[in-house]
DNA sequence: AGTCGCCACGAAG
DNA sequence: CTTCGTGGCGACT
């Protein structure tokens, strides 16, 4: 069970985002300053730390669900879709229904 | 050591 | 829609 750097700072980093709302694999990305929201992604697939991380509130930039525990559709995914909605996010049309709900870090 | 191929993405064509 | 760039990482050689 090992836990690089750069998987350390993706979960620190998603684990600042408030309940109620969700941030994108690139804001993500642009936080830890990592090139490649795709590696975000990636680190989140391994995700050793769910639920403690909330990686559910990490979404696409287009504000489709984007994946869950290594599925991007089907019903783990629909999973996904409903713990946000839990939190009162809501996707219509199968996307992030309030844009203003997206969280952007802080720029360092 | 290097290389290759895979990705829960994004931007561009 | 498709293709390309991308960074990180596991599985090889």
């Amino acid at each position: 069970m090992s836990v690089t750097l750069f998987q350390q700072r993706v979960y620190d980093a998603v684990s600042l985002i408030p309940v109620g709302r969700v941030a994108t694999y690139k804001g993500v990305a642009d936080r830890i300053r990592c090139g490649s929201p795709r590696a975000v992604g990636q680190a989140l697939r391994l995700n050793p730390f769910a639920p403690s991380v909330p990686c559910h509130r990490v979404i696409a930039s287009d504000l489709t669900p984007g994946g869950f525990q290594g599925e991007r559709a089907g019903p783990v995914l629909r999973r996904k879709v409903r713990l946000l909605e839990h939190e009162g996010i809501r996707f219509t049309g199968g996307r992030l229904a309030e844009p203003e709900r997206l969280f952007t870090f802080e720029r360092v």
